[in-house]
DNA sequence: TCCGGATTGAGACTCAGTCTCAAAAGAGGC
DNA sequence: GCCTCTTTTGAGACTGAGTCTCAATCCGGA
């Protein structure tokens, strides 16, 4: 998962916008594709304890303007941050509104095509150019939901 | 659109949870419901001035236990509020990436229905009950293409 | 090796959001 | 109307996520 040509690319993101891939941005980068999921600040605190809570809000500052990183909101009232869907690849959140766990899905290509070309036009008759959505599945996961079997 | 049919509403869901429908909670509703739009923190300070922000949050939040109110994530850091679905109607959000303006845009029954199939069987292949979804449409708004026409 | 710009760490700062507590407002009984 | 008890409200202190500043350090190029 955490592969050389992830390496590379953001690399070369971070190059187009004259910055370099230091060893601090590369330790997020790691840290972001090893998780797999949207990560807090907390979280990072967690799985990254020396890196300094001012650097790591610049590294996520910086892998954001070079497309390699993009803030998430949750439903709480702090942001995650994820890799960018062109590093990774498109895909939607399930958000448990008990415990706040998120998990990536992946939508088939055909609900995604559909979805797209509704949101076009819906977008269109309000005078929006849409570029992008954003797709949460919002319920109860498994480990919430066991102790009442009945929810 | 601000009518008594929505207050009486809001009064009996507040009475459900044991709670008045006061004043200040009228005047977070009615704000509410006349801007159409979630609004932040920092618009009901400028919209209605003389509440205190102490008590806008708290309002906020005992009429969210009530179910009139929910808090929506924009695209920065804080968040938004607006009355819930069950009051006004089932909506998404475009959203502008340029200005942050929220404009809410209703979906065609068939479209929900068709999504709302397909996203509860994609949750349960991943052990989630849904109980809802959130679809934000991100774009850019008329006013902000408007210089560049070639967009 | 030296220079200049980019990056980093430490910590002060800002401000959205929460909490506390005393004062005010209501509901109900007399 | 008056008293009592509970709920609501306002003021302001407090918390903590996120930002900003600045001096120290790193790094690439000459």
């Amino acid at each position: 998962m955490v592969n050389d040509s992830l390496h590379g690319l953001v690399e070369q993101r971070l190059r187009q916008v004259c910055q370099r891939y230091t060893n601090g941005r590369r330790e997020v980068v790691e840290l972001l594709a090893r998780a797999g999921y949207p990560v807090s600040i907390g979280d990072i605190a967690e799985l990254a304890p020396r890196l300094p809570r001012s650097s790591a809000y610049r590294h996520l500052v910086n892998l954001q303007q070079a497309g390699v990183v993009r803030r998430v909101s949750g439903n709480d009232e702090f942001s995650r941050f994820e890799l960018a869907e062109e590093i990774t690849e498109h895909h939607h959140h399930l958000v448990c509104t008990h415990c706040g766990k998120v998990i990536d899905v992946t939508p088939t290509k055909a609900f995604e095509e559909a979805m797209n070309k509704y949101l076009a036009s819906l977008a269109a008759s309000h005078g929006f150019a849409s570029d992008d959505h954003r797709l949460d599945i919002l319920g109860s996961c498994s480990t919430c939901r066991a102790p009442q079997p009945q929810l």
